[in-house]
DNA sequence: TTGGAGATGCGACATCTTTCGTATTTACTG
DNA sequence: CAGTAAATACGAAAGATGTCGCATCTCCAA
């Protein structure tokens, strides 16, 4: 199998792609087809083709079922999480973590709840780490 | 000015200039050159392309001082942060961003100090806005 | 065992990004 | 007020991405 130009981070298509197999576990081209939004008109060829390029670039890997494959992450939903936040913390936070969530909690956007949610987080890696 | 197709989000070059842009507040293509790593060894006209672009795309404005172009930032940081997380946890935290923090939380590099920061940070936000 | 439905492999094309060289313009200075 | 150093404008090339059509391959049901 050819290999491709390893970037380390996934596309568009790829992170939209990835999403549903985190979801399924694993799944064919169809399966992935039948989980995109159905105004998405994607091609079968061109879902095909995505996840042949993820699995050269070692995203995801393949086994054949009959005649189909069926392709699983490599990566978990967990770790890729975390490599992205690093990777946004070093380029637009100044490598600080704490930045970040200052600004996230800034935001107008942001919910009572949802503030109230991260607030007992804090609370509780505070209380169980640093007792 | 011919306008370019506006996609919101900068790409890897553009928010590396805009990120010594926002660190300078307004700067010619001399300026930006001087501040990149001397290892980067980008051409002048490549500088100035890409400026020229971010104008187009609408991310910095410019205004003539002599014959040469000073160009500033259209957006501040603190916004296209606030953008960029907001973009990011709808992507890849199922758009709630509480289980953002929580990815952020769990990492080790975090120091007590800076969670304490946050939880004041949180404690007085929650407080003033939600009374 | 074989014909065909359905899957994969591959090349092509359009668009975007990054980079640079050449051509042109411009504003000081002598 | 002209010459020139320095700036901008523009086109092009190379690589990445996203999409698709066509060619080929492969099971399995009749």
């Amino acid at each position: 199998m050819r290999q491709r130009k390893r970037n380390e981070f996934l596309t568009e298509v790829e992170l939209e792609f990835m999403t549903e197999l985190w979801a399924m576990g694993e799944g064919s081209v169809r399966d992935m087809l039948a989980r995109l939004n159905p105004d998405r008109n994607l091609a079968y060829t061109s879902a095909a083709t995505i996840l042949r390029i993820m699995e050269q670039k070692g995203f995801v890997t393949s086994e054949k079922l009959g005649k189909t494959f069926i392709y699983s992450p490599v990566l978990e939903k967990d770790a890729y999480q975390a490599k992205t936040l690093r990777d946004l913390s070093n380029k637009l936070f100044d490598g600080t973590p704490a930045s970040m969530v200052a600004r996230l909690v800034d935001d107008d956007g942001i919910s009572e709840d949802a503030l109230k949610e991260i607030q007992a987080l804090l609370q509780r890696r505070l209380t169980d780490d640093f007792p």
